[in-house]
DNA sequence: GCTGCATGATGAA
DNA sequence: TCATCCTGCAGCA
């Protein structure tokens, strides 16, 4: 399940797998058949990752999108692949292994123009920073009035955010996520920043989120860090926080639930 | 077997 | 703000 790092670490994995390889590229769902027809048998070229957006460049300027959305996932294989299922949207066949994906908001190929109005959509990535990305980061986050946690989902103020992560970097950051978002100071917008960065890096290395530091962990690497003590704040209703101690809280905020520490976190 | 839920996003109202 | 779409799986009968 998808957030930044995800995909850009699926980007990562397959170009380093797939890319130059020509591959049968079949739907056994059937509902990406005709994009699977014009792939069929073309070379994969190269993969990129914005956001929580996939982009494969194929031999003749084609491009495939994916995005993942709440359900998406690959399966990879070197050998013994198993039968697709129903829910196969696309299959890839070829010498470097099979691949399928399933599930997928979107998996369609996609005109320059229209990848363009995608890039559009989305800010600043913390995975694929850019010269001035943490000011226009903290201009559109600052310029929200709704609260701070539901801005850091928008994919427009940061891409490639969700519902873990932006828990997790208010209680890093010590902002209780229902503060509106032009009330975070300057110097909050910029920490939040260098926590997307740091965190979905190493969310990227090790193909999982964790926000917890190894050492409060006990252990010397991120990779290392015992399941359940990897997040300080998502999903931990009723724990008790493992700064200070106080009762995780939980509310909903635009249908999404965020967790926080009404100690570590003052309003 | 059924229900509800999940690291997402969109378009209509 | 709501309905809708995408799939799989845990928890329950």
């Amino acid at each position: 399940m998808p957030e930044g790092h995800t995909i850009h670490r699926a980007a990562r994995l397959q170009r380093r797998r797939f890319a130059g390889a020509r591959l049968s590229v079949d739907s056994p769902q059937g509902r990406f058949g005709s994009g699977a027809d014009v792939l069929d048998g073309r070379v994969l070229e190269d993969v990129d990752a914005l956001g929580k957006h996939l982009f494969y460049r194929w031999e003749d300027e084609v491009t495939l999108h994916v995005h993942l959305g709440l359900f998406g996932k690959f399966g990879i294989w070197s050998k013994g692949a198993p039968p697709p299922t129903e829910g196969t949207r696309m299959r890839w066949i070829g010498e470097p292994g099979v691949l399928h994906l399933a599930g997928p908001t979107a998996c369609d190929l996609m005109e320059p123009h229209e990848e363009e109005a995608v890039r559009a959509r989305l800010g600043p990535d913390p995975l694929a920073v850019r010269p001035g990305d943490p000011e226009r980061f903290a201009a559109a986050l600052r310029r929200r009035k709704i609260p701070v946690a539901q801005a850091l989902l928008d994919q427009k103020v940061i891409a490639g955010i969700g519902n873990v992560y932006r828990a997790e970097f208010c209680f890093l950051a010590g902002i209780d996520p229902r503060r509106p978002a032009d009330e975070v100071s300057a110097d909050d917008a910029d920490l939040l920043w260098r926590l997307a960065v740091a965190h979905l890096t190493v969310g990227e290395r090790i193909g999982r989120i964790v926000t917890v530091d190894p050492a409060e962990a006990g252990v010397d690497r991120w990779r290392d860090v015992p399941r359940s003590d990897r997040l300080y704040a998502y999903k931990r209703d009723d724990r008790a926080c493992r700064r200070c101690g106080d009762h995780i809280r939980r509310t909903e905020l635009a249908k999404r639930r965020v967790w926080w520490c009404p100690t570590c976190q003052p309003d």
